[in-house]
This record gives structure tokens, C-alpha cells and sequence, in this order.
DNA sequence: GCCTCTATGTGTAACTTACACATAGCGGCG
DNA sequence: CGCCGCTATGTGTAAGTTACACATAGAGGC
């Protein structure tokens, strides 16, 4: 479900599975754990979510650097290639749980809109959307 | 919270607030009720979402109807401008269900990886992430 | 006629994304 | 030793998306 590059046989599908998930979800990780990009990656693709490029993935993690949302140093600690150690800072935890909310009136929408509603019986007014008067 | 361009003065924000929850929340309200664009948006700033470009969802809604999740028609039975009219497709409806599905599991993550934590006592290694064996 | 509100849409610069590819350390193995 | 594969990070680029500003147009008020 959900592809990106148009293949000229299927229409468009105009869902982009990432972007704002991506970033909370970073940012929700390292609120637990420091880690590096290889790292969030790999717990990306385990918690079952939609598969995430390991490129788009390292690109973010910088942005949000940018922004100070996290910040970073070399590890050299370990053998192989340094990793770059991410953790979240300060503004990162004020940001994230804004964020959060934010997420939560969306899924309060989305409740009420969706919630044991039969859309057989769906009608053009509706509470919300009465004919042209009453509307401020 | 959010701005988007760059005004260099404050650290860019990497958040942008739509996308996936604009789609999601405009087919969530046109499996209530039809609708046309400008009483969607009318819907969206009400419903205490952060604000929504108009162009933007009547852009997102021609993009919804290339993909086939919504159809439309031009209603002129009212005076005023002329309106076009949206509904949800069959489509649309499959696609919504799964898209809230994934939502789902996003906010599952979410909700584990910040249960009942204590920022605090944060480490670098943890469960879901071992030294450098035991991964596979 | 002019203004405002309703209603839809477009032009464009800035930005984001997926895919492919590049680089580099280290370990194994023939 | 040379080669391969895995770990780890990153970039080039085409295609797509967004916010802002602006354009168009009907209807009613004054």
C-alpha cells in the first residue's frame, strides 16, 4: 500500500508515509534511548511500522540537529565504522510532547468523525454543516 | 509552534503539520458527509487542528480524486458560486480503514516507547538495543 | 459601481522524499 | 593478500509537496 513514484499504471496514491511520523518517532525513541542512525533504523523497521529509507532516515536525524531538537557526537568507542550518537535534548522533550498533543486532537477527530457511524446513511448537511446560514 | 520558512532568526522547526493527517482527516469527514472544499476547511479550523492553507486543500482534493478515493460533481443549486461537491469512493473507504490502521501502530510505538518514563535515568544501551551482537 | 463574502483555483520558490550510489572500517576466508 | 559482506554514514537527483500570494467569479448590500 501507499507507493510513491508514479508507475503510469496505477493511479497516484497521495498518502506520504512518513514525515511528521518519522520525526516523532525519532525523537519518542531518543527520549528513551541515545542511539545512533543505524540503530533507529533497524528499531524502526522491528516496531512493525511502514519500511523507512536508511538515507531519509540519516537526513532527518541532521535536520533535527539543525532545529536543536537533538544533539550528537562521534562515538569511536566500539570498533567499526563511528557511529554518530544522538540524544535528545531539552527543547527536544518540550518539542516532542507538543508534538504528541498535537497527534492527539487528530486522533480525537478522527474518533468522533469515524465513531459508530454506518456510512450508508451518509448525508450531504449534517450537524456540522448546515446549509449556508448560522455559519458565523 | 511549527513555522515552516526560514526566517532566520529562529531554528527551523522540521515539522510539517499536514500531509498524511490532512488526506486522513479530509476522507474521515467525507465518510460522514459530503462536502465541498470550503466547508472542509471551514470543518478543519474548527476542529482545533493547526491551520490549514486553503489551496492546499483544494489541491489535496483533486490529488484524492486522481487516486480515486473521492469523486466529485459541480453542485449549482444553490446560489453563489458554483461548488464542487466530494464524496467518498468505495476506494477511498478501503483506504481510509488502512490508513487509520497504521496510525494505529504508530501510536502504539509511541505509547510504549514513552509509558511511564523517566527521562532522567536515560541509557544508551537497553533492550531493543544491544552492544553489537545478539542483532540479527 | 464598489465592496465583501463565498468558492475555487494557480504560480512559484522552498522544501521533502525515495531511490540509487558513494565512502569507509573491520572481520572472515581462501 | 585480495575480496566479500556487514556495519555505518552520507550525498545526487528527479519527482513530488507545501505555504504564500494572487487570480477569478457569483451574489448581495449600499
Amino acid at each position: 500500500m501507499a507507493k510513491r513514484r508514479d508507475d503510469a499504471e496505477q493511479p497516484e496514491t497521495p498518502f506520504r508515509l512518513h514525515g511528521d511520523l518519522l520525526t516523532t518517532t525519532l525523537l519518542a525513541f531518543l527520549r528513551k534511548w541515545n542511539a545512533y542512525g543505524y540503530q533507529l533504523a533497524q528499531q524502526l523497521a522491528e516496531a512493525g511500522l511502514p519500511a523507512f529509507d536508511s538515507g531519509t532516515v540519516y537526513r532527518t536525524l541532521r535536520q533535527l540537529e539543525r532545529a536543536g531538537l537533538v544533539s550528537s557526537f562521534w562515538d569511536t568507542s566500539e570498533s567499526g565504522p563511528a557511529r554518530r550518537m544522538y540524544s535528545l535534548t531539552r527543547a527536544g522533550d518540550i518539542f516532542l510532547s507538543g508534538w504528541i498533543d498535537v497527534l492527539g486532537r487528530y486522533q480525537d477527530v478522527l474518533r468522533k468523525t469515524m465513531d459508530g457511524f454506518d456510512p450508508d446513511t451518509k448525508k450531504t448537511g449534517g450537524a456540522a454543516a448546515p446549509k449556508r446560514t448560522a455559519r458565523k
